[in-house]
DNA sequence: AGACTTTTAAATGTCAGACAAATAAAATCT
DNA sequence: AGATTTTATTTGTCTGACATTTAAAAGTCT
């Protein structure tokens, strides 16, 4: 692990650069100890406060943990699902907020990723994932229900659906996605009729699970789709003439 | 924006994430400028260092960027795809390399991710991206390629069918699932045979495109995953009896 | 007055040294 | 032997200082 002390970047940043280059090439292995705040000062020749800027970068990222005391010291972390899920959705939601991408572009990108763990949950999916889904179906058919609620319902339901394809990597990805729609979602004012009609559409999608029928959850994703982006359409439409 | 003093997690990581919540709430918007560091440290009753790596915990995640100089300082910064591919694909590439996910799951996910995009992709794909796949598939053609070059040549090809989709939220979910595959897909070796094979479905694949033919890329793709964890398992059971 | 140069002030980047707090191992005592 | 105390190590935090960068202000010359 070397940095290039002529080089315009900050030194924390490079440090922490050479530490993540460590760890991804295998060169740092999971759980190994990393050298103390003290000797990595003096190995790469900076004080110790801009060590500890780099290990901060680096735990900011779950790519290191600490521990206080006598053998404590910034250890390599496995990366769990966990902390990628987080991570995933703080950056997807950020991405959209920020960048002006239209309901439509979001709605297509979930909606074509969560159809693709259609056919393997149908394969796969568990009793209990199904329980899952009709008791967030149950919850959402509760009269008096916030929007805020009600999204957060449908989110926990189709997080179900992804779980069914019992392939994690495929859940970390469609999290991000997922999720990251909440805050659009909630632009939404669902009345009553509208709630129905996703009520229905989620019965449907749940039958057809049940009966692991994959061709009808495809289906019923893609009207769910539809229907999705004729409510946000309206929206936008009220928004411009306010009546 | 405060800090419980009381609780057991360090101050940095307080700071850090009280200044994340503000920018994920809108409480502060893109390209506005954050307090001075000395600032910071007064209004959270800190030290400057604990506020410095507050902030670095931030621009790790690209939330922020800092500017030297009299008219410096922290600015909330916008996330750029670029920003978020990079970060996914560090991610997804150690969460792969570090949870012993099975080339099986992998290769399952990547697969049905790119098939989601593979109808969009055949609806929309540009002739510049058709000419792009068309010129990967060259390359890979080329005697004396290399495997890890002949990977991330597949990689470019695969890249320009979800960019075909001309939907920038699917690219950036993509781009993390089929980068991260690649120290993976270097494992296996490529005899002249699997290149000849892979090459033809990449043709048909193409072709298949050109003709805006949904159903076929998709029959093709699922091709291709067959084809590679076939490949795979090859080489699992060669390192069980390297005879 | 206008264009160029110099100065200044503000901000981040870095350093040195110190103390606090946590923690595990070693030493001590019963 | 077991419980307790001590000690050493390591991260967490603070203070204060200086270096470097940068834009704006002040000054100077034509």
């Amino acid at each position: 692990m070397k940095i290039d002390p002529r080089k315009p970047a900050d030194l924390s940043a490079q440090i922490a650069q050479a530490i993540r280059d460590a760890i991804i090439s295998g060169e740092l292995i999971v759980d190994e100890r990393l050298p103390s705040e003290a000797e990595l000062s003096d190995q790469f020749q900076v004080s110790r406060p801009t060590v500890r800027e780099a290990l901060k970068r680096l735990a900011a990222q779950s790519l290191i943990r600490t521990q206080r005391g006598a053998s404590g010291g910034a250890f390599v972390n496995r990366i769990s699902f966990e902390d990628a899920y987080s991570q995933q959705i703080t950056t997807s939601t950020l991405l959209l907020s920020m960048n002006a991408v239209s309901f439509d572009t979001a709605c297509e990108a979930r909606f074509a990723l969560e159809r693709a763990c259609a056919s393997l949950s149908a394969q796969r999916r568990t009793s209990d994932q199904l329980a899952t889904m009709r008791a967030e179906i149950f919850r959402q058919a509760q009269p008096g229900l916030s929007d805020e609620a009600f999204c957060a319902s449908d989110v926990a339901f189709h997080r179900a659906l992804v779980d069914g394809a019992d392939n994690p990597v495929l859940s970390y990805q469609l999290a991000g996605a997922v999720e990251a729609m909440q805050p659009l979602m909630n632009m939404i004012t669902f009345t009553a009729r509208s709630r129905e009609e996703i009520i229905a559409l989620h019965n449907q999608i749940a039958d057809a699970l049940e009966q692991r029928d994959a061709a009808k959850v495809d289906a019923k994703l893609v009207e769910l789709e539809e229907y999705t982006r004729k409510l946000a359409q309206d929206v936008a439409q009220q928004h411009r003439k306010p009546a």
